[in-house]
DNA sequence: TTCCGCAATAAGTCTGACTTTTAAGTCACA
DNA sequence: TGTGACTTAAAAGTCAGACTTATTGCGGAA
């Protein structure tokens, strides 16, 4: 669905990192390298490349003559992409789709608020077009095509927002939205009343609203939040 | 101040990363490893490791008959806090830390209210404590003993919301207010009005009072924004 | 008991040879 | 002249082995 394994560390990586995030090596276990790199049948060099990158998303550290020992989870960090996807993947997806959506209800409004000021002719254009591609499937089962058309327009504001860090979470938002069609609701259409609040705050963006287009998409986001809690209470 | 360079590699990447970071190479531009390997000074292997690490960033993508080709700044990964301390200590730390600081204003509101129902007794006290040290190194340039009491309040903000996401800010607020002192008014007290507002954020969150909690908590980080308005029109 | 030094251990580093992918150039053929 | 297949070379990727270094934990001496 992303990007492909290049390489074989890449491939260790996709092994490894879903396995460490799972809580399958517990927080302190202490790996070996060269073990690791018998278990999974590639040389040293490309263990310890794999472990350099676990390294840099602090899933682990490694120590002379200790070996690589896994942190605790309060230390990884999670903003990493892949990270995000590794568990997303995993036993624990509720607890993080919550707190994934409880991150989009603080900061979409706001990125809202900012798009509402600095959108781009060509950006307020897009939103509408998204709007009105969400409004064309959101009844007889075209989810695919809804959830499309949900990622871009949250994608969208986001970059329109003009503040990088924003923009940066379109990512995060897709995968969430993406989590929430594939494994939760898949059989029923979306909520009419989402559908109508997303025209409405393409329309406050387009007017140049920010009030407006903060206050519906806080809307929009505190109901991912209550549908989260309706199906994992 | 955080992190020893451990390992060569980590030396590397000490000096590579903030020189990509900086616009030093930009974007499209392509490194050779084993060039590279002759510049720093070190073996293949640990360039090898090194560019690992840049590629997991998003800083760089490797490719073979290619080279280490360059990403565009909009596909970093900005919320390493390794990259951004590279990029806070690099040129274009003004624009850096707006955005940080828009990211604050948007975050901790919501933070805070969490806070407010959810913090532990204990985190009461500690919040409480930390006000108390802000407004005692709030006069007569004790603006190191200042900062750390500031840092850690916003820390247990962020902590007692109890949403991970949040928590894991932490490390990034830390770095924004430090480099706001250091940087900027290293000569100047603090402004007095903000070290009341966060003895009656710990107030609220104490009492319970969410709404109280967020609103002060926004006029804070609002307070931050403008200051930087101020500072770097 | 405490402190110091020794030895074992696992990561770290370097080197060189080899493989694999792939961009780009070349040549023949239509 | 254009297009396709073929060749070549360049760079990353992989591997194996020898060596170095830091660190831990043990055991003996004060």
């Amino acid at each position: 669905m992303t990007e492909q394994a290049r390489g074989l560390h890449a491939r260790v990586l996709e092994s490894l990192g879903p396995a460490i995030t799972a809580g399958e090596y517990p927080p302190g276990s202490v790996l070996r390298t060269d073990e690791l790199s018998q278990e999974f049948e590639v040389s040293r060099s490309v263990m310890r490349e794999a472990v350099r990158v676990l390294e840099s998303m602090h899933l682990v550290e490694s120590r002379r003559r200790v070996g690589v020992t896994v942190r605790p989870a309060a230390e990884w960090n999670v903003y990493d992409p892949q990270v995000i996807r590794w568990r997303l993947a995993g036993a624990d997806r509720p607890r993080q789709l919550r707190s994934l959506t409880v991150l989009r209800s603080a900061v979409e409004p706001a990125a809202a608020a900012l798009a509402a000021r600095h959108a781009t002719a060509a950006q307020c254009a897009a939103l509408t077009e998204c709007a009105i591609g969400m409004v064309a499937t959101s009844r007889g089962q075209q989810l695919e095509g809804y959830l499309r058309h949900d990622i871009e327009f949250h994608r969208i504001i986001l970059n329109a927002s003009g503040n990088e860090m924003f923009a940066r979470l379109g990512d995060v938002v897709a995968e969430v939205l993406t989590g929430r069609t594939r494994h939760q609701v898949m059989f029923e259409d979306p909520d009419p009343a989402a559908v109508t609040l997303h025209v409405k705050v393409a329309e406050a963006v387009r007017e140049g609203d920010a009030v407006r287009a903060e206050e519906l998409t806080r809307e929009i986001t505190l109901g991912a939040l209550e549908e989260l809690d309706v199906l994992a209470p």
